[in-house]
DNA sequence: CGTATCCTCAAACGATCGTTTGATTTTCAC
DNA sequence: GTGAAAATCAAACGATCGTTTGAGGATACG
């Protein structure tokens, strides 16, 4: 019998995205993961395979919900006359935001997803071109067509900058807290509209 | 008889700080960097105490003459009327360009440094605040001085998502790449003026 | 009821980790 | 040259790691 409504498989992958968000992905062993999700220890590679399968599968979990809203978004509004670099920008960064405070592990994730990229994991890098590439390329074409006035270098130079700046936003490694007299919604409004602004001035400045 | 003409500590700090950047602290074994450095085993508890105190001293090797630079740079312009953005930036940003560019491995540190933030290791946090936190305070405080429109809150934002930039940009997992039609010197003198361009539109958009 | 399949479990495997030990060698002031 | 201090060395310590094993329980289907 579980101990819970939820499938061991569910529990390993929770308890494995909120202790690799705070330990990494090293730092944390199988055994502090078993423990935390209540299931045996075998039950990892039973059901996974090996650690590192385990981790893709915390990142496929998430990544695909995050990225299919972001290209829903993009395809709204791309090509399209009256589209405005924040309209890209707010559909690329929106759906993190609502992941990220959706009280269901989403900031944890991000934390996660901040680590890999500081991490030089040759095989978890590749794993994440392979399966998500496609987004990011998307956006820059588009963000290409409404910045017709800069050369390709320069293109990539500014998404590239504002990639960094994002990432470390909305990784919860910036300083920024909501106080507490302002309610949740209103703190998320406020976020995107930070960031928007700041990408924009920096991706369109002359 | 030395294999060398560098002392076993010097030849420890140097590897270590290979290692770590390719592999991170928990990556890098204290067996890898000893063999690395082609010394014993027990050489770092000897001269350093622990792993946790070579990491240390790797930080501190670097960030004392770095954040020297930067406060050095800093005095000759704080407070000066004819002072603009651009030119804290530069005295912020110039040093770690050099730095990373130092062909002496100091763009392998700018990795380290990377991982530093990512890794939300408490006890490598408070060390760096304890120890450079007075750089970030000064710079933040001349960025306000010359952004006087912008509220406190408003302030601390922008600084917090160039700081994002500007890490992400330094520690070499962004995009950019030198090409070979260009000197070294000159991708340099283009890395910073990029920057700085980018920055400075962050955070003085309206 | 019988049985085949999925799943869980305690236990152990070999490998690697940071650290310590105690002996040995090197260095250097006197 | 001599003795104390500093430095290096091979070897071992206990702990923890990811993974595997084989037995046994749970479940579903004939």
């Amino acid at each position: 019998m579980n101990s819970s409504t939820y499938s061991t498989r569910q529990r390993i992958l929770v308890a494995a995205e909120e202790l690799f968000a705070r330990l990494g992905f090293e730092g944390a062993s199988l055994r502090q993961v078993t423990a935390a999700a209540g299931v045996n220890l075998a039950a990892v590679n039973y059901h996974f395979g090996s650690k590192e399968a385990l981790i893709e599968e915390v990142f496929r979990r998430r990544l695909d919900e995050l990225n299919g809203r972001r290209m829903e978004a993009l395809a709204r509004i791309a090509g399209q006359p009256q589209t405005v670099l924040e309209d890209v920008l707010t559909a690329y960064i929106q759906p993190a935001l609502e992941l990220s405070h959706d009280g269901n592990g989403g900031a944890l994730f991000m934390r996660v997803l901040a680590r890999a990229f500081a991490e030089h994991d040759d095989t978890l890098r590749t794993f994440l071109s392979n399966n998500y590439g496609h987004v990011i390329r998307q956006f820059t074409a588009e963000f290409g067509r409404l910045l017709p006035h800069l050369s390709k270098d320069e293109l990539y130079w500014r998404v590239d900058l504002v990639t960094g700046a994002l990432t470390h936003a909305m990784s919860g490694f910036g300083l920024i807290r909501r106080r507490s007299d302002v309610s949740e919604s209103s703190h998320r409004e406020q976020t995107v509209q930070h960031l928007i602004r700041f990408a924009a001035a920096g991706l369109s400045h002359p």
